[in-house]
RNA sequence: GGCCCUAUGGUCAAGCGGUUAAGACACCGCCCUUUCACGGCGGUAACCCGGGUUCGAUUCCCGGUAGGGUCACCA
C-alpha cells in the first residue's frame, strides 16, 4: 500500500517536473542545502532581509520596515540583504530596483548582501559581512532586470532575484509532490469563481479546501491526460495531508502557536487551504518563494507588516511540509491616517504623504524622517535621544519587544518637531548643500537665487543657531525657503503690516534718523543703543517696560520702532535678529531697502 | 461574514495587582524678549463597557463594543 502510494507520487513528480515545468536542473534539495549552508555568524546574529516587489513604489511603510530590519541585523552583527520579489511580472516597473536602492540610500539604509547598484556595491568592510565567513566569494548571479549593467548582486546566497530561482523552487516543489503534499489542480478561474459564489451563498468559507479541493486525488494518468490536452494547471499544497504529516510528527494541535518577536504568542487555526504553490506558468507564489528563500538564505528574523499575519498559518504549514525550521517572525504595526474622523491604513493610492517622494518634495531631511520613524518604532527612543542628544542613531539599541503593536497615526506636527531638533545639529554648510539640493529639484527660482552665493546661504541658515539656546525653527526645506526668501531681492516684498502705534508720518522720520546714525561697522550693542536713542528722540519709550508703566507718556516703545526697521529690511513683521540680517545683507542693500520703505505711500 | 490583531488624554506613549496614572507633540496661560523663534514655569486633557479572579484591578481571565488587518494563479 505504502509503496503504491510512493510510486504514484513518483510518477506524478516525473510527469510534472519533466514536462511543462521542467527547468533544466531539477536538482535534489540536498544540493541546495549544501550550496547554501548555515551562515557562520556569532551567536545571536540576526539575518534579516527586505523583499520588495519591483512595482516602482517605495513608501514610508517600506522605509519603516527596511529600517527595522537593517537596525536589527546591524546591532547583532548579522547580515541584512536585499532580495527582489519579482514573481508577478504583471506588476513590474522598469527601473524600480534602481530607484528603490537609491531611495533607501537617500535615507541611509544600505544592504550587506544581495541586489545592489553596480558602482556602489554593498556596505563593504567593517560591517557584519566582514565577520561572516561565507562559503565562497561573491558570485554575481543572473539578474533578469539588469539591462545595462547598472545592477549587480553580491553574496553567496543568491541569486537574489526570485525570477532567477525557478530551478530551486521546482526542486522543492517536486519534493512536496514526492511526499504527497502537493498536486496539480486543473480548476479554471471561472470554476473557482463559481465555486466561490456557491460557497458564499451557503455561508461557507470560500476557497479551495477539503471537499472543494477537487483535484486532490487526481491520478498521474488523469493528470497526464489533461496536461497532454493542453489544460493549464497550478500546483497546490494538500493542506490536509500536510496537517496529517504534522500530526504524525506529534503536532496534532488544531492551532499553531507562534512566538512573535514583537507581539508575543500568536495563536491561530492551522491552515486548511490548498494554497497555490506554483502558478500555471511555473513561477512560485509569494508564500512558497518566501519559505524556500528564507530557509536557503538562512534568514533568522522576518520583520514585516502586520498585514501578513493572516497568512502566517500558510507559511508555517509550508515550512512544516518542507521540513524547515521557520524564522522568528516580527509583525510590526501599520501606519495609519485619519480620514473623515476614522483611522485607516495608509494607502499608496490615496495618500500622497505615504510616498517618500512627498517628503523629498517638502524637503524633509532624511535624518529627520529616520529620527521620527525611530520615535514611532521604539517607545524608548525619545528618552534615549534626550539623554544622548548627539549620539549617532547606530548607538541606539533597538529591541523588538519595545515596538508598538497598535496602529499608529502619522503625526506631521511631531515630525516637524523632531525635524527641528535634527536640523539644529546639522552644520550650516551642510544644511546649505541640502537646501541647494532640494531647490535644484523642486524650486528652480529659489535655486538660482541661493546658488549664487552658497556661503551667504550658510550664514543665513546659521542665524541665531549659536549659543546655549539656539533657534530651532527650521523644519523642512520648503518652509525654510519661506523663512529666508526675503534675503534675495527677487523675492523680497513688503508683506507685513506696520505697527499700529506708529503714525504714518513717523515712518519717514524713523528711517531717516536710522540711516543718519547707521554705521555698518557698529557692534550689536552700539547699533541697538542708537535705536533706543532714536526711539526716545521721537517720543517712544526706550524700554517696553517703561511704556507699560506709563503708556500715556509715549507713542509706543522701541519695539515699535524696530518693527518699522524690520518691515523695511525683511518685508515682514517677524524675523530673526535684525543685526545679523543686516550683516549678511550688507550695507548697500540695507540702505536701499530702508530708502525704499520711506517711499511707500502710507 | 470567518479568522486574526489592537484598545491609557487630540496624537505618540510609559505602566506590567496597591502610582498624586510618567514623558513628548499639539493646545492654552505666564516669564524672558526690539518682533518671531528658542528657552523657563504652569495649565486643560486619558485607563472603551460589562462581568468575573482578588483584600484590591488601568494592569489577569471571559464576554461585548469599537477600530484595524486579511480572506487571489498580488506581494
Amino acid at each position: 500500500m505504502e509503496s503504491v502510494r510512493e510510486n504514484k507520487n513518483e510518477l506524478m513528480a516525473e510527469l510534472l517536473f519533466s514536462g511543462s515545468w521542467a527547468s533544466g536542473g531539477q536538482g535534489d534539495p540536498s544540493y541546495f542545502e549544501k550550496k547554501y549552508p548555515p551562515r557562520a555568524l556569532p551567536e545571536g546574529a540576526a539575518v534579516t532581509r527586505l523583499g520588495p516587489s519591483p512595482t516602482g513604489f517605495i513608501h514610508l511603510g517600506n522605509l519603516y520596515t527596511a529600517f527595522m530590519n537593517e537596525k536589527l541585523s546591524n546591532e547583532t552583527g548579522g547580515v541584512f540583504f536585499l532580495r527582489i520579489e519579482d514573481t508577478d511580472s504583471k506588476r513590474e516597473v522598469e527601473g524600480a530596483v534602481e530607484s528603490l536602492i537609491a531611495s533607501l540610500a537617500h535615507f541611509g539604509v544600505s544592504f550587506d548582501e544581495g541586489v545592489a547598484l553596480a558602482d556602489a556595491g554593498g556596505k563593504g568592510s567593517g560591517t557584519a559581512l566582514a565577520n561572516a565567513t561565507t562559503p565562497d566569494a561573491t558570485t554575481p548571479g543572473a539578474n533578469p532586470l539588469d539591462a545595462g549593467g547598472i545592477i549587480t548582486e553580491n553574496g553567496a546566497y543568491g541569486p537574489y532575484y526570485q525570477s532567477a530561482r525557478t530551478e530551486i523552487y521546482h526542486a522543492y516543489a517536486r519534493q512536496l509532490v514526492l511526499k504527497g503534499l502537493a498536486y496539480p489542480c486543473f480548476l479554471t478561474e471561472d470554476e473557482i469563481a463559481r465555486m466561490r459564489e456557491g460557497q458564499e451563498a451557503a455561508k461557507e468559507m470560500p476557497g479551495v479546501y477539503g471537499g472543494y479541493a477537487l483535484y486532490r486525488g487526481i491520478s498521474p494518468e488523469g493528470a497526464r491526460e489533461r496536461i497532454e490536452n493542453g489544460e493549464p494547471y497550478v500546483l497546490r499544497l494538500n493542506a490536509d495531508a500536510a496537517n496529517a504529516l504534522a500530526a504524525e510528527a506529534g503536532d496534532a494541535e488544531p492551532y499553531i502557536n507562534v512566538d512573535d518577536g514583537i507581539r508575543g504568542r500568536l495563536s491561530m487555526p492551522r491552515n486548511m487551504m490548498d494554497v497555490v504553490v506554483l502558478k500555471s506558468d511555473g513561477i512560485p507564489t509569494y508564500h512558497f518563494a518566501h519559505v524556500v528563500d528564507d530557509h536557503l538564505m538562512r534568514t533568522t528574523h522576518v520583520i514585516r507588516g502586520e498585514e501578513w499575519m493572516p497568512s502566517l498559518p500558510i507559511h508555517i504549514a509550508l515550512f512544516g511540509a518542507l521540513g524547515f525550521e521557520p524564522p522568528t517572525y516580527c509583525h510590526s504595526t501599520v501606519l495609519m491616517k485619519l480620514d473623515g474622523g476614522k483611522k485607516r491604513k495608509l494607502s499608496k493610492r490615496k495618500d500622497p504623504e505615504l510616498s517618500l517622494e512627498y517628503y523629498r518634495a517638502e524637503g524633509y531631511h532624511p535624518k529627520a524622517i529616520l529620527e521620527y520613524l525611530l520615535t514611532v518604532i521604539n517607545s524608548n527612543f525619545e528618552e534615549w535621544r534626550a539623554e544622548n542628544p548627539d549620539a549617532p542613531i547606530a548607538d541606539f539599541n533597538m529591541t523588538t519587544e519595545k515596538m508598538g503593536v497598535s496602529g499608529i497615526l502619522f503625526d506631521l506636527d511631531k515630525l516637524s518637531d523632531v525635524s527641528k531638533d535634527v536640523l539644529v545639529r546639522i552644520p550650516a554648510a551642510e544644511l546649505s548643500d541640502f537646501m541647494l539640493g532640494w531647490a535644484s529639484e523642486y524650486n528652480s527660482a529659489a535655486h538660482a537665487a541661493m546658488s549664487a552665493d552658497p556661503a551667504m546661504l550658510a550664514r543665513i541658515l546659521d542665524i541665531g543657531r549659536g549659543g546655549a539656546k539656539p533657534r530651532k525653527d527650521l523644519a523642512y526645506a520648503k518652509q525654510i525657503w519661506g523663512f529666508i526668501s526675503y534675503f534675495y531681492d527677487d523675492f523680497f516684498e513688503v508683506a507685513g503690516d506696520l505697527p499700529e502705534r506708529v503714525p504714518s508720518s513717523d515712518i519717514a522720520h524713523i528711517i531717516e534718523g536710522y540711516l543718519q546714525g547707521y554705521d555698518h561697522a557698529d557692534d550689536r550693542d552700539l547699533w541697538f543703543g542708537k535705536i533706543r536713542e532714536l526711539a526716545e528722540d521721537l517720543g517712544y519709550a526706550a524700554k517696553p517696560k517703561d511704556y507699560k508703566k506709563e503708556p500715556d507718556r509715549y507713542k509706543g516703545h522701541v519695539g515699535d520702532v524696530s518693527a518699522v526697521l524690520r518691515i523695511a529690511l525683511t518685508g515682514r513683521a517677524e524675523s530673526p535678529d535684525l543685526y545679523e540680517i543686516q550683516q549678511i545683507l550688507g550695507e548697500v542693500r540695507v540702505r536701499e531697502r530702508m530708502a525704499n520703505l520711506s517711499k511707500i505711500p502710507a
